[in-house]
DNA sequence: TCACAATGTGACTACCTGGTCATATGACGA
DNA sequence: TCGTCATATGACCAGGTAGTCACATTGTGA
């Protein structure tokens, strides 16, 4: 969470500083990114940025946070009444959509993909929360056979969908091709002979 | 390729120059490995490791091709006649067995995971060949459905498998159970109603 | 024994990192 | 006008990185 100091910021100032960490989160994962690199691409001085927030995950969260707001209007929330596959794709969408006016935006989520710091991880484990119910739910009403793992399955969407959009995910039409394939592949198998 | 006066070394200093290479590797993925830190693992000048090697890449692939030569009596080959299902799980016990005796070789496959540099990308993409090529194979015996996307399949199973290996490997039993279920669900679909 | 080539060596350069802290500045109330 | 307090600032520290290079040492063949 910023400090007091950053919220008593103009709005040109916090802008200029979240502009700034989009940028360098964008170009690089969060393990690898520099905090010299966000004050020399906001112009402000090294003791600013302590007097602003903690450490470079301090940031990160508030950065995260703001991204979600900026893009609430763009992508389209949970519907909990799709089955788990339509959200998904739902979700596909969304991240083209937003890759389309936000580039940045859509390559800082892609990066977290490669990214192991236990921070990271534990920031995507919680976002990955509500697939698991989607998917349980799912199995309730018949739709996804009840034996299926469901971590090991969002986990694979999961990485795909983003291991997949960081390398060809300019090719807008190629990227939603091969997130459809995909979960092609999971709904009804790649085994040609059902048994 | 090391250079001349690599190979003229002992065979000693070789395998402490190897050892040193295997520690670091398999602790920090190849972008983030350091050169420093493999010189003082073996105890050798800066100097000399360049006399030794162009950079480090160059001693990644030399260690990458003597791991190879290592595991060669552990890991089972390819098996041509099995269906691509088989050799993936094969393939998954194999890299527990050599999980177990060399936890280390192990991890430095796994963490290519979460590298995106461009020499880890090509050493992948040159790997995967083989098992697009009996993805192709089950195709036309009827095994695999034909319209299936085979860089996609063989891109989930590979992220998924090392993905998981990374943060589960050591627990080698659920790892196994979960590599497993990735692939029943990719071969017979997670939809509960086949239509 | 000598000369020359091959190899060994670590100090050094240039550059990066996160974080601190003494000092400077400016605002605001008494 | 003065004192206090929040904030701004960048020099500085300790630590890391890849790569170079002048010099020392060793080996080899004449």
């Amino acid at each position: 969470m910023p400090k007091d100091t950053f919220n008593n910021l103009s709005e040109e100032k916090k802008k200029r500083i979240f502009n700034a960490a989009v940028q360098e989160f964008s170009e690089r994962r969060f393990s690898d990114a520099s905090i010299n690199q966000i004050i020399k691409n906001a112009g402000i001085p090294k003791g600013s940025f302590y007097q602003y927030f903690n450490d470079k995950e301090d940031i990160y969260l508030y950065m995260v946070e703001e991204m979600a707001r900026d893009i609430h209007g763009i992508i389209e929330p949970f519907n909990l009444d799709d089955s788990f596959f339509k959200n998904v794709i739902q979700r596909a969408r969304g991240t083209i959509k937003v890759g389309k006016t936000r580039p940045d935006y859509a390559r800082i989520g892609a990066l977290t993909v490669v990214d192991n710091s236990e921070f990271i991880l534990q920031l995507l484990k919680a976002g990955n929360a509500k697939y698991i119910e989607i998917i349980e739910r799912d199995k309730q009403r018949g739709l996804i056979k009840p034996e299926i793992d469901s971590e090991v399955l969002i986990k694979m969407i999961y990485i795909f969908v983003f291991n997949e959009y960081l390398y060809s995910g300019l090719d807008e039409t190629r990227y939603l091709e091969k997130v459809e394939a995909a979960i092609q592949m999971l709904k009804q198998g790649i085994a040609a002979n059902q048994d």
